[in-house]
RNA sequence: GGGUCUAUAGCUCAGUUGGUCAGAGCGCACGCCUGAUAAGCGUGAGGUCGGUAGUUCAAAUCUACCUAGACCCA
């Protein structure tokens, strides 16, 4: 007869292969039905908060990879926190204003539609395109299995966020951060538009190239040599003759060495590496060094004169001089370049002259050059510097030049008003504020001060039309800036209603309180503010906006999570309106993850092929590889991403997923009620495990805390591997299939399968909450009590179960248990045995410790090594065993004596000896004859 | 060019304040099992700790330089 039936073998639907990729979606399905993140969060209510605060993602295509390691590490923080106890509410948002969108819309558009468009009409297409990237992008988080507030997320296109937003402007135009200054920026004369570098094509352009001498103002000494006014000069190159008008300064490279050349009764300042060259070009073979190599710091803020205007150019240093093109003197005009801005204005605080209007043409100020074009006075200007004899040298290149992307016309790089934050005036209490935060990793604190010790003033200004208006009036009258409690009252009231567009639709007067006159000089007729704000500014409000406007949210954020690239973006942009405005960092922790990078470390690119997209990894493995791909990397570094790298977490989740299988399997008849055993009473093997369990629980949740889910992945992947499956599993199934089914030492194994799942189903419920979730509804009765695993609550640590001389006593047992299995080996490689039950061992102790033990422990060993006899025996000599590497005990490997019962497979001499089961050994009589 | 980082077996990670032959799991190879079976068990082979030069009795661990890579800025 078969014994098959008289076993208990384990039993389940659970299925082996999950169809992760299907299935997700059944549990995703549930939860969202049954509101379990509400319910999940509701739970905690009371509890202490632990707010993370999500960084708002741009609604502008779908979502990457990178997108993908970020929310779910942030999915983790949550779903951890609420399971540990913690009040966790998480609410996402989206980043919707700015160019790219406005850029999008506008491209999608005939050159006649865009001419005909409003700017409503404008920010209305552009609120529709956000609106449909967020469904997109909210459907693609939601797959990934992140929970959070999807229903109500803050978006920076709202009416409520955009009047908290304001509000944030306003407190610090209180505060008087804000000041109105110069700046260039590309702009286009034919669009009449600013252009943002992302705007700009470079192509290439003829240009004229002019080499001009600057006269010196007087006389000075240097390289050893004197140089007098009158035929003294300093040589500069240029491609822009129409930008001279505006030059304010000669930047010299503080390192390099200049000279002095004589040539054609002229002494000429040039870097002593370009003197060749320059020469060359002007066609002037005769010429001498004079003077010895000097520093430019010994010209620094020596003056020239202007070649034709009447003022003097300042002899300035400045590190973006190279010597690739011209003279290593450099012809600056704050108003037009950005190193002449940086170097000329904000470090030596010269003027931002740019005389010219919106369509490019000199204006009033310019005297001679007014009402001239840029290609008008090119020519103006070389015909100036010949008649005084200061043009060195006249010619034409072509070289890349900005073109406008709409128009393809050349731009010109020329100074407008714009609208600073001051960084000087909060620079102190923001390198404080940092110093307050915990940044994880500990680097990032190092980081952040050296960018905001750097940080020159923020430009909030933006020349375009698809974001938050600067709520700021000027008086007609006098001129002045307007902005106050009175003016921003109103306008958050109107914006409260109608959103930011309302500046665009109405009138200053309808917008300013009734009747407002100017509090400068009483004025009542006013101009609205042209220019948007830096999108920085809306996302850089969102703690405000967001912690403070809902309910269950709050001030500061206990947690940031976000790329590396937001020290310079959002951690930046958030830190510096709080500080502004609270005194304080949004924010108690930093968190960074690195970027994702291909299996060589390299950066994902089209052109490279090596991106991998997550809709496909969903596809083919599930979102919850992807989790566990996520939850195996230290993120902290650059995490790389590639086939062979997720195809290695499908194995790791395979194996964990047949640990889950074989519990669910062998616990399918357990009732906790009624068979539980508590801990006192089990075996030994099965209370060992248990203080393995403990140890588990308590390495899993300091990792936890510390935000190390690799350790997590580690930790749990070997004691699924080596604890349970390798060990624990393989040794009880004797005890699971043949033993009474209901006798104590199968209750007793069960009671320990029972407590380890429903630990280790909780432990990974925020990095697997697909996988984790299923196992729960296969728990089924024994768990009805909480409908899904995230109502419940983290394992607790008992302390209580450990116990020292039993840990010390097993791992004797368990390096003597290698040894075994090393000699098992030995034998099956010798056609001795097969399966190790065909063996019968011997065994002789190495010490006396270890001879005690063995006889203590000789009832149990049989079944801790899988063999069907362990015999002791003190007269083995290594000649005829196997000497252990790891106990050093003697090992003989024998054919097991008896035959093989039929029931439980191992071998015993009293198979065949039975009255009524003949081809059964003793004990499985016994248990049948009982059952 | 500047700021901040990273570099340990094919892969993912451990390696406290420098000190026993550099570890784990996976993968791989080979074997076993066929009552966890598109599973499970065992054994084994894989590393000049990115490179070079130093400090030291002693360095994967400290210093300098170099190489490769990442983010931000210029």
């Amino acid at each position: 007869m078969s014994y098959k039936d008289t076993i208990n073998l384990p039993n389940t639907e659970f299925p082996m292969r999950a169809n992760l990729s299907e299935r997700e979606l059944d549990f995703q399905k549930i939860w969202e039905e049954n509101n379990i993140y509400e319910k999940a969060v509701k739970n905690r209510e009371g509890k202490e908060s632990f707010i993370l605060h999500d960084g708002p993602p741009y609604a502008n295509g779908d979502i990457h990879i990178g997108h993908a390691l970020n929310k779910i590490l942030k999915d983790f923080v949550t779903r951890f926190a609420t399971l540990k106890g913690y009040y966790s509410p998480y609410v996402p948002g989206w980043d919707t204003h700015g160019l790219p969108i406005e850029h999008q819309v506008k491209s999608e558009m005939s050159d006649q539609e865009r001419k005909d468009l409003s700017v409503e009409e404008l920010r209305e297409k552009c609120t529709n395109y956000a609106l449909k990237y967020i469904d997109r992008q909210r459907e693609q988080f939601k797959r990934l299995g992140v929970w959070g507030e999807w229903d109500a997320p803050y978006l920076t296109l709202s009416p409520e966020y955009e009047v908290k937003q304001i509000e944030v402007f306003g407190e610090m135009a209180k505060k008087d951060l804000f000041y109105r200054g110069k700046k260039p920026v590309h702009w286009c004369p034919h669009c009449e538009t600013a252009l943002a570098e992302a705007e700009v094509e470079y192509g290439e352009d003829r240009a004229p190239s002019i080499y001009v001498k600057f006269p010196l103002k007087e006389k000075f000494e240097v390289g050893g040599v004197s140089l007098n006014k009158d035929n003294s000069y300093v040589v500069i190159w240029t491609t822009t003759p129409w930008t001279l008008p505006a030059n304010m300064a000669i930047a010299f490279h503080p390192e390099y060495p200049y000279v002095v050349v004589e040539a054609e009764g002229e002494n000429l300042i040039m870097a002593k590496e370009l003197v060749s060259n320059v020469m060359e070009i002007s066609g002037i073979e005769e010429y001498e060094i004079i003077s010895d190599e000097f520093s430019a710091k010994e010209l620094e803020n020596k003056k020239c004169r202007h070649p034709f205007e009447d003022r003097d150019s300042l002899l300035i240093l400045g590190e973006h001089v190279t010597l690739e093109q011209g003279t290593g003197c450099v012809h600056t005009a704050p108003g037009h370049g950005h190193d002449d801005f940086v170097v000329g204005h904000q470090e030596y605080g010269l003027d931002v002259y740019a005389p010219m209007d919106n369509r490019g043409y000199f204006t009033e100020k310019a005297g001679d050059f007014a009402g001239k074009s840029t290609d008008e006075v090119n020519i103006m200007v070389t015909d100036k510097l010949k008649e005084k004899n200061l043009l060195m040298d006249l010619s034409f290149i072509d070289h890349q030049y900005p073109h406008c992307w709409r128009c393809k016309g050349n731009l010109l790089f020329r100074a407008t008003d714009q609208w600073f934050a001051s960084i000087d005036a909060i620079k102190e209490k923001t390198l404080k504020a940092i110093s307050e935060v915990e940044w994880h990793p500990s680097w990032g604190e190092e980081r952040m001060k050296n960018m905001i010790s750097e940080r020159s003033d923020w430009c909030i200004s933006r020349q375009k039309k698809w974001g938050v208006p600067i709520p700021i009036f000027y008086c007609d009258d006098c001129e002045e800036a307007v902005i106050n409690d009175d003016t921003l009252d109103s306008v958050k009231k109107i914006f409260a209603v109608e959103g930011s567009s309302a500046w665009y639709k109405y009138p200053a007067e309808k917008l300013l309180p009734k009747d407002y006159s100017c509090p400068h000089c009483d004025g009542s007729s006013f101009t609205k503010e042209e220019d948007i704000m830096d999108v920085w500014f809306d996302s850089g409000s969102s703690h405000k906006a967001v912690l403070e406007t809902r309910e269950n949210l709050s001030w500061p954020a206990q947690i940031y999570l976000e790329g590396t690239d937001q020290y310079r973006g959002w951690f930046n942009s958030s830190l510096l309106t709080a500080v502004a405005t609270e005194g304080r960092a949004p924010y108690n922790e930093v968190i960074t993850n690195g970027f994702t990078v291909d299996d060589k470390g390299n950066k994902m690119s089209k052109s490279q092929g090596n991106v991998v997209s997550p809709h496909k990894v969903i596809d083919q493995y599930g979102a919850d590889i992807l989790r566990l791909w996520v939850a195996s990397s230290d993120f902290k570094n650059d995490v790389k991403v590639s086939d062979n790298i997720l195809k290695q977490n499908s194995e790791v989740y395979r194996r964990i997923r047949n640990t889950y299988r074989f519990v669910l399997g062998n616990v399918s008849d357990f009732d906790k009620e009624k068979n539980y055993v508590k801990y006192e009473d089990r075996k030994e093997l099965d209370r060992w495990i248990m203080i393995r369990l403990q140890d588990l629980i308590k390495k899993v949740t300091s990792a936890y805390e510390k935000y190390e889910y690799h350790r997590v992945y580690h930790d749990v992947h070997n004691f699924c591997t080596v604890e349970m499956s390798s060990l624990y599993m393989d040794i009880t199934k004797d005890r699971l299939y043949t033993d009474g089914t209901d006798s104590l030492s199968r209750r007793s194994a069960q009671s320990t399968l029972y407590d380890i799942m429903m630990a280790l189903v909780v432990m990974l419920a925020p990095l697997l909450p697909h996988t984790s979730e299923e196992v729960w509804q296969f728990l089924g009765d024994k768990v009805a009590a909480k409908e899904s695993v995230f109502l419940s609550d983290w394992p607790e640590l008992k302390k209580a179960y450990y116990d020292q001389e039993l840990t010390a006593k097993w791992a004797d047992l368990l390096n003597i248990r290698k040894d075994v299995s090393k000699a098992l080996e030995l034998a099956r490689a010798d056609k001795k045995i097969g399966n190790s039950l065909e063996a019968g061992v011997e065994l002789k102790g190495a010490s006396e410790a270890q001879l005690e033990l063995l006889e203590n422990e000789l009832e149990q060993l049989a079944d801790l090594f899988i063999v069907s006899q362990v015999e002791l025996n003190d007269q083995l000599s290594e000649g005829e065993a196997y000497l252990g590497e790891e106990s050093s005990v003697l090992v003989k490997v024998n054919e097991a004596k008896g035959d093989k019962c039929d029931r439980c497979w191992k071998y015993d001499e009293s198979v065949g000896k039975g009255e009524e089961h003949k081809d059964i050994c003793n004990r499985c009589a016994s248990v049948i004859e009982s059952e």
